[in-house]
DNA sequence: GATGTAATATGTCAATCGTATTGAAAAGAG
DNA sequence: CTCTTTTCAATACGATTGACATATTACATC
């Protein structure tokens, strides 16, 4: 056998490239060559890789939503036990919207691979089926806030799950400084805060 | 004189057929040729009215803005007068939205544009502008609305800004199939009824 | 109806693309 | 050492692109 490579770190490495790529010029110039490139190796490896540019691309984004729920874990984790659901929901907003490097590139790559699934039915797919289950996740907390007296029973799970994704629309206003990302966080804890207020306590209080 | 054509209108008519390929086939296939070819003319002619493909899409943008305000202003004409900031706000958004033929043409159209200006210094200036411009004119209906008391003086107008806008994050979830539009209009008006609910009277209640 | 110019079509060019092909290092197995 | 297979670099090829140049058509004006 001859030298012998970690395939999976090295398809890791380019789509951290690709990324870069990405976030830098828009997915327009991720080509093969490009990424390459950035990725300081040929085309001729990244072939080696990714049989096609779209493998590629498919690979660096399930990466992309790999390390966001990574991420989102970790923070999680960091809260200590158990987590109350208003935190979890925060985290989870917070890691999808650019507020930090890391959540700009994962944020950027997800934004075009939307924008490619409307014209491929493959990655139409596999974004659907993503979002929808990242959605399930979502709407299981506040079924179960709603369960442990959190969020107030005349709430619908459902709308309110669509109304806590709907907040990465802040992203685009993010994106080209028309708020700042100290008023995005602001309008997240707002809508959370609305959210938390049980009808029979119109005024914010502490819910543990 | 030779012939003469109004170039605005056919400036229009190479616009809108830019739209059906970015809806169609995506921004990456929006070459000078495929747009031509779309809009039935030669590729010399699109050149004759634009002088670069830039410009062509600068002018697309701004022509979908346009009649976005449009389609907005004559909804709203139809409501008859005085219009109620809630269906001020509500028409605003579901023109945003892709919940029609047109919408969801000038929706996807600017959801590539807003990836574009990411990386191109003078579209990000002009999606920047358009963005800050329509985000004040929805600003100033929230703090009329507040002035009038249809709105809790509670509340504060730049962040509920902020909200009313992330509602076009909506878009994702039903350009995926993820949720339907009708979930998406329940989820717009769920949010605004929670806007427009003063914290006096905590139940939904008619307000003219 | 001759003429000049706007409108439109067609052709060319260098650059870049995705992908296929080829071959050379490299290194464990015999 | 020799063989075999992985790694990866180099190159070729056909297609497409934006931009520019050229050619043709059509019409208003004199």
């Amino acid at each position: 056998m001859p030298k012998q490579v970690d395939h999976r770190e090295r398809r890791e490495t380019i789509a951290r490239a690709l990324w870069r790529v990405v976030e830098q010029r828009g997915i327009a110039h991720a080509s093969v060559r490009e990424v390459a490139q950035e990725a300081g190796i040929s085309h001729g490896a990244v072939q080696h890789y990714f049989a096609t540019r779209e493998e590629m691309l498919v690979f660096a984004m399930d990466f992309a939503s790999e390390q966001t729920s990574l991420r989102v874990a970790e923070r999680i984790r960091e809260i200590g036990s158990p987590p109350h659901p208003r935190d979890m929901l925060r985290v989870m907003l917070t890691e999808m919207l650019p507020l930090h490097p890391d959540a700009r590139a994962t944020s950027r790559m997800s934004a075009a691979y939307v924008l490619e699934a409307l014209h491929n039915a493959n990655i139409h797919t596999r974004t659907r089926d993503g979002l929808a289950h990242g959605r399930d996740l979502i709407e299981q907390i506040v079924r179960q806030a709603i369960t442990d007296d959190h969020i107030s029973p005349d709430r619908d799970p459902a709308t309110e799950t669509n109304l806590l994704l709907a907040l990465t629309g802040l992203t685009p206003l993010i994106e080209l400084d028309v708020i700042e990302p100290q008023e995005a966080l602001t309008a997240v804890d707002q809508h959370l805060d609305q959210l938390f207020t049980n009808r029979t306590r119109p005024h914010p209080a502490a819910d543990a």
